[in-house]
DNA sequence: AAAGCTATTATTAGCTT
DNA sequence: TAAGCTAATAATAGCTT
C-alpha cells in the first residue's frame, strides 16, 4: 500500500491517475502489460467490428510492437499515401537527372569518336601536307576546321561534327590531287634542269675534244714544218715557245 | 438475455465469444464502445509510459479514427523506417549511378580536351613533317601516340593521357630539330650543286674564250707567214683550205 | 439511434515469489 | 528479472429509455 512502486500516494490498489509513471521498473511493468492489452483489444475491435485496426507502440528504446488487423502494409499505405506522394517525386527527379547525364554521355561519345576521325585525318594530311598550309587556307569553308582544331568543340552539335568531318575529307581529297599536280611540276621542272646540266657537261667535252684535235693537229703540221724546212733549233724552240704560250700563257692572263 | 443484440447464446451478460457480431446495430454500438476504448488505452500507455503509441481505425464505411501519440508523422516514419530502407537502398543506389556517370563525364570531358590538345599537335607537326612520317616511327615510345590515333583511346585513364601529352610535345620539339639540322644538309647540297653548275658555265666560258683566243692567233700568224713568205696564190690557197678544215671540217667530222 | 444502466467480465496496479 | 496473484478498477454486453 506504501510500497515504492505506487507512484501515486492515495490509491489503495488498482486505481492510478494518468500521467508518467517515474519508477522505471513500475512503468516497464505497466507498459508490457499494457501494450498487451491494447494490442489484444485491437484485436478484438478488429474481429468484432470487421474493421481494420492497426495499432503501433514504440517503446522507450526503439523497439517496435504492433498489431494490424489484416493487412498492415495496405493500412499503412491508406494512412501514408501524401508521404509516398514526396517519394514517388523524388525518384521521378533522380530518373530525370540519369537521362540527362546519359544524354550528355551519349554526345561525348560522338565527339570523342569525331575527333579521332579527324586526328586520323589530319595525321593523313600531314604526310600529304608537304605542300604547305594549303589546307587551311583552302576553299574557304576551314572556318569549320579551325573550329574542330580551337576550343569551342564542346559547343558544336553532333550534326555540325559530322558535317565538319566530311569537308575534312572532301578538302582531303583535294590537296591530294592538287599536292600531285605540284608534285608533277615540280619533276618536269628537275628534268629540265637536269637536261640542262648533261648538255652542259657535252658542250664541255666537246670542246675539249675540239681544242685537243686542233692541238694534235698544230703539233702534227709544226713537225711537218720541221721536216720540209731545214732543221733550225732557233725556229723549233720558237714553236714550243709558242706552243706553252697558247696552252698555260694566254688563259692564265685572261684569268 | 436472449436479445437480438447478443450473438452468442449461453452468454447472461458481459461475456461474449471474439467473432464477428452479425447483428449489424449490435456490431455498430459494439464498435463505437470498444474504439473509443482502444483510443483511451492508446493513450493511457503513451503517457504512463511515456512510448510512442498510435492506434488507427477504418470503419467498414472507410471512416478514419486515430490516435498517435505524440506526433502522428514521427511515428509513422519511425514506423515505416524498415519499408523506408527499402526507399533508402533504392535512392542510394540511384545516388551511386548518376556519380558514376558523372565520374564517366569528367573523365570524357578530359579526353575531348586531350585530342583537341593532340590535333593542335599534330596539325602542328604536319606543318614541321615534311621531313617524312618519323615521328610514328621516332623515339620508340609512340606506341602510346599510336594508341591516341587508335580506337581504344576510351581505355586510356586521365593520367595516361596526359602523359601521351607530354610525350608528343616532347617528340614535336625532337622532330623540329631534327627538321632544321635535315634543312641545313640540304640547303648545303643544294649550294653544292649550284656551286658545281657555276663552275661548269665558268669553265665553258673560258674554253670558248681560248678557243677563240688560239684561233685568232693562228690566224694572225698565218697572215704573218702570208707577208713575209713569198705571196703565192696556191701556197695562201693551201692554207685557206687548211683554216676551212680546222674551223668548220674537223669538229663537224668528229660530232 | 444514441445515451445510460448495470451485471459481468477484463484489465491491471501493487504485491509476492 | 520475470511471472503469478489478487484486490480493485476499467471496460463493456445487453439491456432500458
Amino acid at each position: 500500500m506504501d510500497s515504492p512502486t505506487n507512484h501515486g500516494r492515495k490509491m489503495v490498489k488498482g486505481k492510478i491517475e494518468i500521467k508518467r509513471i517515474d519508477n522505471p521498473t513500475s512503468r516497464q511493468v505497466t507498459f508490457s502489460k499494457r501494450r498487451k492489452g491494447l494490442l489484444k483489444k485491437a484485436h478484438e475491435l478488429s474481429v468484432l467490428c470487421d474493421a481494420q485496426v492497426a495499432a503501433i507502440v514504440f517503446s522507450q528504446k526503439g523497439k517496435l510492437y504492433e498489431y494490424a488487423s489484416s493487412d498492415m502494409k495496405k493500412m499503412m499505405e491508406r494512412c501514408e499515401l501524401h508521404r509516398r506522394e514526396y517519394f514517388h517525386e523524388e525518384r521521378l527527379q533522380k530518373e530525370q537527372q540519369v537521362q540527362d547525364l546519359k544524354d550528355e554521355i551519349t554526345i561525348m561519345v560522338n565527339s570523342i569518336e569525331l575527333l579521332q576521325r579527324h586526328c586520323r585525318l589530319v595525321s593523313d594530311i600531314s604526310i600529304d601536307n608537304a605542300i604547305g598550309d594549303s589546307i587551311y587556307a583552302y576553299e574557304g569553308d576551314n572556318m569549320h576546321l579551325r573550329r574542330l582544331m580551337g576550343e569551342d568543340l564542346d559547343t558544336c552539335s553532333v550534326e555540325e561534327l559530322k558535317e565538319i568531318t566530311i569537308q575534312i575529307e572532301k578538302s582531303l581529297t583535294i590537296v591530294r590531287s592538287r599536292k600531285a599536280k605540284l608534285n608533277e611540276d615540280e619533276v618536269g621542272k628537275l628534268k629540265a634542269e637536269i637536261a640542262g646540266k648533261r648538255e652542259l657537261l657535252n658542250e664541255r667535252t666537246r670542246l675539249h675534244e675540239m681544242f685537243e684535235e686542233k692541238t694534235l693537229w698544230m703539233q702534227s703540221r709544226n713537225l711537218e714544218s720541221e721536216k720540209n724546212a731545214s732543221s733550225s733549233a732557233c725556229e723549233n724552240m720558237h714553236i714550243s715557245n709558242v706552243e706553252t704560250d697558247l696552252f698555260i700563257g694566254l688563259p692564265r692572263s685572261r684569268v
